[in-house]
DNA sequence: TTGTGTTTTATTGCCTCC
DNA sequence: GGAGGCAATAAAACACAA
C-alpha cells in the first residue's frame, strides 16, 4: 500500500515506465488530466519527468502529473457527500468514485484518510466546548451552593440564640428540657449535600443530587465504533465523543442531534 | 510583492486485523 | 505477510495583512 503511495510521486519511478501507475486500474494522467480541465488555469509543471506520453507535445501541458494538486470544488463535494452517507472506504466504493472523480484510488484514499482526521480534530473541539460549559455550569451552580449554604448557617445561629435567650427568660422551659437542635446543624457537614441539593435549587437549570455530576467511566473513551457519524457538510453539528459521559449540566443543545446509539459504544 | 499563517494533499512509519 | 487504518509530518497551495 505504501509503496504505491511512495512511487506515486517519486521521480525516480516515474522516469523508467508508467506501468508502475497502471495497478490500481486507474493511472495518475488520467486523474491528471481529470484535474487539469477542471482548473483550466492553472498550467503549472510537474517537478518530476513523466512517461512516455510526455514525448508527445500536445498532451505534455494537459497529461503531466503535478506534484501536487488541488482537488476542484466539484470533486471536493462529491467527496464530501460520500463521506457524509459513510467515512469508511471499501475497496470497491473506491474504486468507483476515483473513476467517478477521475482521480487515483490511491487518492480517494487519502483524502478519506485526512478527512477522518479533520473531523476527528473538529469533534474534539467541540468535545472541549461541551466539557468547559459543563463544568462552568456546575462551578456556578456550586457556587450558589456554597453562598445559600453560608446564609442558611447564619441564620441558624441566629435562631439558635433566640432559643437560647427564650429558654433563659421562660418560666417553664429549662435548659436541660428543651429539645436539643437535631445534631449540629450548624455543622456545615450536617447541612451539607446530606439532603438532596435539588430541592434546594430554585433555578433548575440544572439537577444536582446528592450523588453530584459525574463522570462516567465508559471504557474505551474515543472511537465509539468503526463508523463515525454523517456530518452536515462539515459544519458543526456537534456529534460529542463524550455525550453519554455527561449525567447533569448538560449544556443547552443542538436540536438536530443525531440518536445516541453510534456512541453507546463499550 | 512578500512574509506569514492556515489548509489541503501526500508520504512515512507503525499498528492491528484477517 | 498483506491490506488498511491512524498519527505525525512535509510540502504545496492558498489567504491575507502589511
Amino acid at each position: 500500500m505504501m509503496e504505491s503511495g511512495r512511487l506515486f510521486f517519486d521521480p525516480t519511478a516515474c522516469r523508467g515506465s508508467n506501468m508502475l501507475f497502471l495497478g490500481n486500474g486507474d493511472n495518475i494522467f488520467r486523474g491528471g488530466r481529470a484535474i487539469m480541465s477542471m482548473e483550466e488555469s492553472s498550467k503549472r509543471r510537474s517537478f518530476f519527468s513523466s512517461p512516455d506520453d510526455l514525448f508527445d507535445e500536445e498532451y505534455y501541458d494537459e497529461q503531466l502529473p503535478e506534484k501536487k494538486r488541488r482537488l476542484s470544488p466539484e470533486q471536493v463535494h462529491l467527496l464530501e457527500k460520500s463521506f457524509e452517507t459513510e467515512n469508511k472506504l471499501e475497496p470497491e466504493r473506491k474504486t468507483q468514485l476515483a473513476k467517478k472523480l477521475g482521480l487515483q484510488p490511491r487518492q480517494v484514499a487519502v483524502w478519506f484518510q485526512n478527512r477522518r482526521a479533520r473531523w476527528k480534530t473538529k469533534q474534539l473541539e467541540r468535545d472541549y466546548d461541551v466539557l468547559k460549559s459543563s463544568y462552568d455550569s456546575l462551578y456556578s451552580n456550586y457556587d450558589t451552593l456554597v453562598k445559600e449554604h453560608e446564609k442558611l448557617k447564619s441564620e441558624v445561629v441566629s435562631l439558635n440564640e433566640k432559643l437560647q435567650a427564650k429558654g433563659v427568660a421562660g418560666a417553664d422551659i429549662s435548659a436541660q428540657k428543651a429539645e436539643p437542635l437535631p445534631g449540629d446543624i450548624t455543622n456545615v457537614s450536617a447541612l451539607q449535600f446530606s439532603v438532596k441539593v435539588e430541592d434546594r435549587l430554585s433555578c433548575g437549570s440544572a439537577v444536582v443530587d446528592e450523588d453530584g455530576p459525574q463522570i462516567l467511566d465508559t471504557g474505551d473513551s474515543y472511537f465509539p465504533s468503526d463508523n463515525y457519524p454523517a456530518e452536515d457538510d462539515g459544519s458543526d453539528d456537534g456529534h460529542s465523543y463524550f455525550r453519554n459521559v455527561f449525567v447533569a449540566a448538560e449544556p443547552q443543545h443542538q436540536e438536530d442531534e443525531e440518536p445516541l446509539e453510534w456512541l453507546e459504544w463499550s
